[in-house]
DNA sequence: GTGAAAGCGCTAACAA
DNA sequence: TTGTTAGCGCTTTCAC
């Protein structure tokens, strides 16, 4: 414990003048060695940096960011963490971020526009210096807010009019073809997708990636095979339950997120449905549960790291290119099959029913 | 830089001179209102509010904390996210904190002593004005950064000798006590324990708690039927084949966390090992997962709110009783457990093995 | 009740 | 290269 003079108190906090005084500098130059600027000699940067040591001084941020205008923190907003997919999601932001010498604030928006406002709110008034909104939901509205102050955001999914903010664009096409190609190739033709609500739009664009799959492998779309859940398991129970009251079922079921994916497993169990001999399951997001389920969850795996990647990317560049012209940007974020336990070939006879 | 007056172009941030100005009074009035100072006739009040809402002004905190010396940030440290517990954690932790007006700072140590220092770092840059430290594990040292600072501290799981830093005592006795009560109504007899990473605090804590428990339910320590994992699923997977791969097998297996249980569930079914049926699972944590599982997990709940909450509480009384004499608080927390379906009556005959 | 003015701890012009 | 100084936007005495 580093004790000067004679007190037994805990010495509070140092602040530059300590530093300047103790390395007999002024607190310019005390400064500029923090900040690493070329013009202090190697003498006192050597001064300073024992002086700073010594004290164990840490600057404080407020007044940095007050004088300098930058704050250093980057905003993110998510819906809620039910669903495992966010607080991933949050975390490998937090990881750039921090790598990058960023801090983040972190608000959930529970999908209600009141507190969306508070929650932009400390944004602002914390000054951060991007938003990445990963709502999926819809709430563009109060984003001017942040809009309006110039502050840089990004949004997942869905691209706004307003050409200040970037957009991140979620390519599940990809995934959702490679997964109904295992599907056909495992020989299977009944195939059902379970939705999630339509209010997401995020949802409205997996199914519609799903429809353009389906058609792509040359099947027809049954309109009774396509229901929408709520992305829970509870829905995906709800789900599944409404394609066993069908006439005809499919024998595989394609999930818009492995939660519903999740209720799908639970519900064929309670109903003594083998997974994958009876029918296959394929969820979508590949949280990291899905390779704990039983069977081990197929799914559509739509990386947290890379968008958590692509949004800090898109916030530092419309940070740091300030003085551009700011033009709107686009990242995308791709998805891929990871095969797993749930999909196997249809059981015989399936194919004339 | 500022332009104040009728502009058309995105109005920066405007500050509190511009609601001042356009109130007709003095910046101290405007401080004062928004403060809730009572010295404001309604007549101001009422005008400086308009003039807010008008110029749509938010005070900046930067500025805010440099001169109150109150950053309204708590911190807290976990250790990382792959367990699942930790997201919940801080969930739980944001809505207490921002429910009272405080920010929080998110840090985990990965259980890496540099890393750690680094938080702490951040932390302190930031002016938190406490830290709660949930990482379960043992990295006191470096925490002293902190204390010597005089900011408020509180840990989870172990006392410390410093009477600065408050602590929540988790009571994990209940919880098993109730779980192995459980399982003796049930008729189990032959009960095993996969602990934790003897590194962890908490696992030791758990691990002491169970022997403490058996040899209240009457039964004896088999030493064998207490292997030490490592709180994952794979860790898991192995403790349950070192089990099975001893000449007599345990009834029923409680382990540490939910993880680990989770392993023994996959690692039950792939050996064709029904449970409850033929062998009953209990877990530790009550993890959001839990409930999903196949079958859905009995478990020990340690509620996250409930910590969250402690945490919380501890921090903020720290934090504003600054002027008593800070002395060393406890918190408590307790856990219950809560039955599912991974947990039934031993198979028959399995009394004599 | 209200306003003027002195900083909080730092960065960035500007001087030297 | 180094030091001096003027604020950043706010809270808070201290006068009035």
């Amino acid at each position: 414990m580093v004790r000067r003079g004679t007190r037994k108190t805990a010495d509070k906090a140092p602040d530059i003048r300590a530093v300047a005084a103790l390395a007999r500098v002024s607190i310019a130059t005390v400064s500029r060695t923090m900040n690493g600027s070329a013009l202090v000699s190697e003498r006192l940067t050597k001064r300073v940096w024992h002086a700073i040591e010594q004290l164990n001084y840490f600057p404080n941020t407020h007044a940095r960011s007050l004088v300098s205008g930058r704050s250093r923190i980057l905003g993110i907003i998510v819906e809620n963490i039910t669903n495992p997919f966010f607080p991933d999601l949050v975390q490998s932001f937090e990881e750039v971020a921090v790598a990058h010498g960023y801090e983040i604030l972190v608000s959930s928006s529970y999908s209600d526009p009141a507190i969306l406002t508070t929650c932009v709110r400390r944004m602002i008034e914390r000054k951060v210096e991007g938003v990445a909104v990963l709502t999926f939901g819809g709430e563009e509205p109060v984003l001017d807010q942040l809009a309006n102050r110039d502050i840089p955001i990004v949004l997942a999914e869905f691209r706004l009019k307003n050409p200040k903010i970037s957009t991140i664009v979620l390519d599940y096409g990809t995934g959702i073809h490679a997964a109904l190609n295992h599907l056909a190739e495992l020989g299977h033709r009944k195939i059902a997708f379970l939705a999630g609500p339509h209010k997401l739009h995020s949802a409205i664009t997996r199914e519609n990636d799903f429809r353009a799959a389906i058609e792509g492998a040359g099947l027809t779309i049954q309109k009774q095979w396509i229901v929408e859940c709520d992305h829970t398991a509870k829905g995906g129970v709800a789900g599944f339950e409404r394609l066993q009251a069908l006439k005809s079922h499919p024998t595989a079921i394609v999930c818009s997120n492995d939660m519903t994916a999740i209720g799908v497993l639970r519900a064929a169990y309670m109903q003594g449905l083998r997974v994958p001999q009876d029918l296959s399951v394929i969820g979508l997001d590949d949280i990291d549960f899905a390779e704990f389920t039983l069977p081990p969850l197929t799914t559509i795996r739509l990386s947290r790291a890379d968008l958590a990647r692509a949004a800090f990317e898109a916030l530092r560049q419309q940070a740091e290119d300030a003085n551009n012209p700011r033009m709107q940007r686009e990242f995308l974020v791709s998805t891929s099959l990871v095969v797993r336990g749930s999909t196997a070939a249809p059981p015989a006879g399936t194919e004339l029913s």
